[in-house]
DNA sequence: TACCCTTGCTACAACAAGTGTAGCGTCAAC
DNA sequence: GTTGACGCTACACTTGTTGTAGCAAGGGTA
């Protein structure tokens, strides 16, 4: 296994020639329910299967290369009792917290809208 | 034109049955290059094509789709000089900006690690 | 021992999303 | 009147995602 053909910092992907930290993220996080995962264990220590009911029950397949990839990437980690967010993931949940916030808000905005 | 399939708060979809905001804008930025647009219309106002260069040419036909989905969820707007952020889609990338310190840090830790 | 249930995980066919090329109509400059 | 930039669409091709089926390993429990 390993194929390591993850998005990292100093690699360049499809959306960076360069490599810069900041396109990686973007780019990382761009991908479908990679987010989602990383607020799921925002507060919570999961298994496998708990993670993926909590993820509107994501396809195997997908589930399982994104953790690979987050663990390749040292924004999670796998013991005994799940899967849980890293120094560095726990790091990026929390500068998602403010769009708990800012969603409500925007939700308020448009419904006056439409 | 305007099918409007867009992702909206309330709406269910996929990802959340209830449409939950923070559910629903987690689905919308975990769209492949969504939030790159975002971060690059922070600073500038940019024309259809700029806004393409600058997202290492994402196909034409993503860019347009990405572009319709925001305007509909009044995240930015197109006028004469082109597209720019709405107070919301400013306020949102605002909350995006923290990112760019804490992915300088990951590279750093991840560079020893490797 | 045998059974059942949960764990993490893979294989694979069907389907959806993204890419890249070509091209269109409009407008302004020269 | 042609050159260039504008926003945008069509379409064939490739890649990513889903959903079903299934596996090996470990823990109860009877």
């Amino acid at each position: 296994m390993d194929e390591q053909l993850t998005n990292l910092p100093g690699k360049p992907s499809k959306a960076t020639a360069t490599g810069r930290p900041i396109m990686v993220v973007l780019d990382i996080l761009g991908q479908r329910w990679t987010m989602r995962i990383l607020w799921e264990l925002r507060e919570n220590k999961l298994t496998f299967r708990e993670l993926r009911s909590r993820c509107a029950d994501v396809s195997l397949t997908v589930l399982n290369s994104r953790l690979k990839e987050l663990r390749q990437q040292s924004l999670i980690e796998h013991n005994e009792n799940g899967y849980a967010l890293s120094i560095h993931g726990a790091a990026l949940a929390n500068h998602l917290l403010p769009l708990l916030e800012w969603s409500e808000q925007w939700a308020q905005a448009i419904k006056q809208k439409g």
